[in-house]
DNA sequence: ATCGACGGAGAACGATCGTTCTCTGCATGC
DNA sequence: GCATGCAGAGAACGATCGTTCTCCGTCGAT
């Protein structure tokens, strides 16, 4: 096995894993047995748990930002666009290992004791929050409102993959995308 | 020192030191240390842990839904009395030592292997969208649109203390007002 | 075929943690 | 004044974890 699949699977064994049972939970046996890399591969590429978990949320907001981009470019207008990050959240929380967002998830649990966990989850939610306002001000939105706006919902999104995770429900997907759309009515953001 | 002030003192103790550096970074000792309770009483009070953080959990729920409660008991309106749980939400975000939802913290880290966490950390959130829903219903909407608005405004407040917690900023408390707002006018919710 | 470098399996190590135990002192009841 | 039981301080214990090390087999080069 070459460097690169190893460090495909130990991330994909490491996110399956921190997402399944949290971060300090998993112990590195557990991820060296559910990747099939030996400790000694392991700490080659990842010189410590923290390096390892660092790659593996980096690697998650690119496939979140990839994944939000793509299912907002297969629609056309500004307002449509908005509103398919909220029926991508939906099909997103209706997989059955779906336990919440990772960057909440691991905020919470370490945010408050590793400064590199609380950068990373920082940058993701303001990655949110800007891909937003670049919908909005597609719009025609002026900046100020269209940031307000964006900032607005980014805390739907944000609070429709809180309260799924802890509910285990994809119902706050459809309520956001509710509220998404009064807000859009209210801007004056109709196509 | 009797039962019932050691066993608050604890419960200060571990709170205080489950939010500021989540509950698996704190030991036992740590909390013996904070609390100037011996590490035998702690466990003749709560025999682990995890009955220490379930109490402690308990309590904040408590203290929470009193604070709401009592946040909106000052204004008359239902809609001024929605708006002043964003208020109160904005208030919280401003201590400093603020560093997010306990019960979306704990339910990130420990939610996927303690059923008793994420017990209660739902039943937080429901509790929080029951007393949405009461607040809406006061106002003459009718039973299911009020169901939807106040999922709708769950959903908002989930998603402040998420982004707050994250960012460190008072500003999703804001934003959620201005969206609940906007939310309330559409649903014609105007006193 | 022999040597040597490399990788895997898992034991070992040191630290930490939750929990329990021991020892000591003290206060209370006779 | 003395015995008794309780509480505190912290050592001890057993388990777990992150990390490193050892041993062994394999494979390629000469």
């Amino acid at each position: 096995m070459d460097a690169a699949t190893a460090e495909a699977r130990l991330l994909d064994a490491a996110e399956t894993l921190f997402d399944e049972r949290g971060v300090q939970a998993v112990g590195m046996d557990a991820i060296r047995s559910a990747s099939g890399v030996s400790l000694k591969r392991l700490y080659q590429l990842f010189p410590s748990k923290d390096d390892l978990l660092e790659a593996v949320l980096r690697r998650r907001d690119e496939t979140v930002r990839s994944g939000i981009e793509r299912a907002t470019a297969a629609h056309e207008s500004p307002r449509e666009r908005v509103l398919a990050v909220f029926d991508h959240l939906e099909e997103w929380f209706g997989r059955d290992t779906f336990r919440g967002c990772s960057f909440i998830n691991a905020f919470g649990e370490l945010g408050g004791v590793s400064q590199g966990v609380a950068d990373i989850a920082r940058a993701n939610k303001r990655s949110l929050q800007d891909h937003f306002a670049e919908l909005v001000a597609a719009a025609g939105t002026p900046p100020g409102p269209a940031d307000r706006l964006a900032a607005q919902l980014a805390v739907l999104a944000n609070g429709a993959m809180a309260t799924a995770g802890i509910t285990g429900s994809q119902d706050p997907a459809r309520h956001a995308r509710d509220a998404a759309k009064t807000l859009l009515d209210a801007a004056d953001v109709r196509s």
